[in-house]
DNA sequence: GTCTATACGCCGATAGAC
DNA sequence: GTCTATCGGCGTATAGAC
């Protein structure tokens, strides 16, 4: 599964892991992980039994680490590529910022379900959203921004805090609906907000 | 049931809803709502068979609608007093600030239940936190603070983004226990930035 | 208010034929 | 891979005695 919504194609085949993946992502940040039953999810996906999904997954449990794993995955692959393209950590940051705003524009529910889900609730195994490789890497970034005298010296952690908690809580008040004009309007603004707290004046 | 935490008097006596709400509200932010069974409230509240819960609610959601309800009256009442007790925006957020952060100290299990538990899920009725008596009175806070000039003039929902985005992400990471050295140590950092955000200059 | 006893629905999960 | 059939169990909830 990647980051990008796929088309189904017309001819009807078999139930694919990647339809089930699919299904449960939209009902999991619909009603979340708790309301949504494998009948739920044996429906969305068009089957007549909830024994079909066992052929692709032990349990519920791991159809949610799945979506978890491949969403991060996605996420860390596309930070990389950033991280490549661009030097300067504002530009780092920046690309980023755009990345999480047309994925809340395009694909609502991997955003619901990385940012509203209660992960720790569902896998309590799982480790916290701030301790994952792609925010790890976010991390990182800030750091050599603080390095590289572009961002104001202090706790990086901090630093990340003031920078993603705004990006953070404009992207779920866009995802709630309480944002109304579309996630472009407030893209660049919270940019400038979240890029000011931290930068080097 | 009120915002402060209380002491069990020794004397043991009979179960009574605060009994059954405090328990809850522990479980519910230690492990999740759907993670918490009527078995578990009732093994914490020390008695012997469900049934007691029975007497004191209609249902399971019932106790998380009194939780949420009562906390959320408690919150509108110290902004009550906080506005009646100060005049400048700035002095009222301050003080708002000032008691998250001193719950988030001394009663974690309330902030908890009240930015990380996703209520929806849980209550999929209830209004958002933004819609919210107390936090509605925050977005006066702000109007006010803009209309005298205090804080600049954006969208008193954008001001009100930015701004607690950034105490709510600091504190939600103080709750999950990444930044691990005590809410003091954040506390007048976090108001600096948020502050920052919103203050014209 | 607390207990015993009990109901029962739903859901996750498995075995095995096709 | 999909189906039929079925299971066990947990968790919510109720009736009624004490």
């Amino acid at each position: 599964m990647t980051l990008e919504t796929e088309s189904k194609s017309t001819a009807k085949k078999a139930v694919t892991r990647d339809d089930i993946l699919l299904a449960s992502l939209k009902l999991f940040s619909e009603k979340g992980y708790f309301n949504t039953s494998l009948t739920d999810i044996k429906d969305a996906v068009g089957i007549k039994t909830t024994s079909g999904i066992y052929q692709h997954f032990k349990n519920k449990q791991t159809i949610a680490e799945a979506l978890y794993d491949n969403i991060l995955d996605s996420l860390s692959i596309s930070i990389d590529d950033i991280r490549r393209r661009n030097r300067k950590a504002s530009e780092q940051l920046r690309e980023f910022v755009d990345l999480l705003f047309r994925l809340t524009d395009q694909a609502p529910e991997i955003m619901q379900f990385l940012l509203v889900v209660n992960i720790k609730e569902v896998l309590p195994e799982a480790t916290t959203l701030i301790e994952t490789a792609p925010f790890n890497k976010i991390r990182r970034v800030i750091q050599n921004g603080i390095k590289d005298e572009e961002i104001r010296e202090i706790d990086p952690l901090l630093a990340y805090n003031y920078f993603f908690g705004i990006i953070r809580h404009t992207l779920c008040l866009i995802l709630s609906g309480d944002l109304t004009k579309g996630a472009e309007s407030y893209h660049s603004q919270a940019w400038v907000a979240a890029w000011g707290n931290i930068v080097k004046k």
